[in-house]
Parts: structure tokens; sequence; C-alpha cells
DNA sequence: ATGCAGTGTCAACACCTGTAGACATAGTGT
DNA sequence: ACACTATGTCTACAGGTGTTGACACTGCAT
């Protein structure tokens, strides 16, 4: 899609084609599973020799852990948030537009497309509880934040299943009925009452 | 773990054993993703050359067909359910042991962990379409019973992946408390109101 | 016993995968 | 102008993939 026709002449810096690299990587494993990506298909997307990656990376595995990782910034809540806002908010984050998409919304599309795949799986669900659930868990706090933490990271991902990966139609438009619905979930899942 | 050893003459039944292969097909689609579960894989936990599988099912992709339709039986919900009592039962059927598991529970999760590779998303998205969404959308009637229908999916699935595939401790467990939250999760994706 | 169809195995294919080492080239400082 | 290092390419490997066609065996009917 980007350049199919041969490339423009790349200026020779390392750095620059590594982060090429990693960009490119980052859109694909958006896309696709950890092994339906090929280290080909990366390395053809930026211009590149295979081997390039190889180099830079190590291996398959570490590119992708560098992919996960991103740069490891933000929380995912702005931090002057208060609690009762906290639903509404995700609610919101989770319809946002992919053009200002949250680094952090899209590395949790990438940790769910591989979840399943055996040589992904650890980095993956270290990524999961170090980078997301644990940060969230300290932001939200109240009475057994990981129960509540997990809970609405659960919603986020099984939303995020319906709508982008089998793109289930009713759940798919970005309404003001989807977002109430959003809305009422993550309030469910962070309440602290047991019912 | 079943048949490492030298397998036990099997009965020259065509019939038999294409289901045998299926079994071991099914296990292992419940485990991990499309593209990380080889044919030979199946074909050695069931004791019997590659080329067979191919013979009788086509190809991989037909197989995995084969396994995701199942016995293509029953509805989810028990057919004389009153309305209000759907989301405890979700919530007892999610957390069954997996002794007694319902064949639509594991259905979903092979849908699930294959979902995201692009050899089997098209199998895969119709399965959920067409044997899950739909009759279970007709079940519980109502408005708009196709969102409330996704929506609790979503939660179902969300709440798999954070316990099945990702092992998130928090939520691991089978207590009354993650029960409740369940329901309750259930009970916002299946309510009529938009808050 | 003889043929015959059902059942399974063997060997090989063509392709793709990640990875590594040897080589070429460009850019820079001297 | 030279050499040197960084950067990238080429070639190849070892292993794995799904798939296919020819072959061997078994069991049953004649």
């Amino acid at each position: 899609m980007s350049s199919q026709p041969p490339h423009p002449p790349r200026p020779k810096s390392a750095e620059a084609t590594k982060q090429a690299i990693l960009a490119a990587a980052r859109k694909r494993f958006l896309e696709e599973s950890y092994e339906s990506v090929g280290l080909r298909d990366i390395s053809r997307d930026v211009g590149v020799d295979v081997a390039l990656v190889s180099r830079y990376f190590g291996s398959k595995e570490g590119l992708f852990r560098d992919v996960v990782r991103g740069t490891r910034k933000k929380d995912i809540l702005p931090p002057d948030l208060p609690a009762e806002e906290i639903a509404g908010y995700l609610a919101k984050l989770f319809l946002a537009e992919g053009d200002d998409a949250n680094e952090n919304v899209e590395r949790l599309l990438i940790i769910l497309r591989s979840a399943s795949s055996p040589a992904a799986s650890q980095v993956v669900s270290e990524a999961l509880r170090n980078d997301v659930l644990i940060p969230f868990a300290q932001s939200i706090g109240g009475k057994s934040p990981e129960v509540r933490a997990s809970t609405s990271m659960a919603v986020w991902m099984g939303m995020t299943i319906m709508r982008t990966v089998m793109a289930v139609k009713p759940v798919c438009e970005r309404s003001p009925e989807i977002e109430a619905r959003l809305r009422a979930l993550f309030e469910t899942a962070l309440s602290e009452t047991n019912r």
C-alpha cells in the first residue's frame, strides 16, 4: 500500500532504518498474528533486505518484543481523572478514531492478535501484566484493584475482538448507543460492590 | 500425553480414524492458533501418516472448518430459561469445569484462538456469526438483540482471553466473587436500557 | 485361492521460514 | 586519494510446511 514501487533511496542511517523496520513490523503485527507475519513481508515494506532484520533485532522474537514494548511511556489514564469518570473516559478512548490513537490502544491490539501464538505468548502476557494491568490497577485504586482492572481489560479486549478482529457489524458503529453501552460495561467492571 | 509410545493397533475403519483425526485436531486448535498447529502434530497424536489428513479433509483449511463446525447442534441457552436468569446462567456456564464443558464453549475458544490467522479468519468469523451470534440473538429477544448478543459475547471472549489465554491470575479463580462479577457484566451487556 | 476395493504408508515435491556469514558498496575522516 | 568503518545485499543453509501420487497391505467376496 505504501511502497510497492521501487523505494525512494533511503539515507544510510542505521538508527533510521531500524526505526523504519520497527514501524513496518508494528503495522504488520497490528493486523495479523505473530506467525502469519513473515520477516520478508516486513523487510519488503521497508525496502530492505531480510538479513537486516535479524541483524538489528537478533531474532524475530526480539523484533516482536521491541514492537510490543514500544516507547514504554505514559499510563492509560490521565493522572487527574476522578474515579467516577474512568468508565466514560475508557469508552471514549475505545471509540477514538485511529488517527489520534493512543499508543497503548495499539499495543493492546498487538497483544490480542498474537496472544495464541506459542512463540509470542510469553512476551505478550508479560507485557499485558507489566505495561497494562499493573499500572492500570494502581491508577484506579479502591478495593481489589487487580480484579477490577483485569475485568475492565477483559471488556476492552472482548469488544476489540468483536469490532476489529471479527468485524461484527452491530457493534462496529461509533454511535452514542454503543458508547453508552461501553461506558456501562466499564462501570460494571470497575464497580467495587460484588452485587 | 496420550500416545507417545507406539499406538494401539487401530481398527481399520475409515470413519473411525477420520473422527480420531478430527478429535486430535480439535484438541490442538483448542490450545494454539491455526498456523502454529501442524498437520504432522495432529497425525502424530493419532498415530497415523500425515497424508491421511489431507486425504480425508482435503486441506488444512478443510480440516479446520470441520473442527469449527463440529456437531452443529444445540443452542447456547436452554429453551425455557426466563430472561432475567440468562446472565446468571452464562456466568455459571462460563465457570463450569472443563470436564462437562459445553461444546459451544469449546467452539468459542477455538474461534478465539485462530481469530487473527488470515487463513482461518473467514471460517472463524462466519462460524461466530452463524453458529453463535445469530442463534443467541434470536433466543434472547427484546430490543436490538444483535447488539446485546454481540456485547455479551464480547464479555465472554474478553474474560476467556484473560483467563485461558493470558492466564491473568486475579480472574482465574472460580470464586463466588468472580461469578457475581461475571453475572453483573452479562446483565449489563444484556440490558435493554441505554442508560 | 483369486481378485478387488478399502485403508494406510512412503517418498518426494515445491515452497516458505528464520538465520548466518561472506561480500559489496557508500560515506567519512585523514 | 586513501583506507576504514558503517551499512546493506547476496547466497545459502537447515528445517519445516501442506500436498500429492505411487505403492503396500488388509480384509472380504467370489
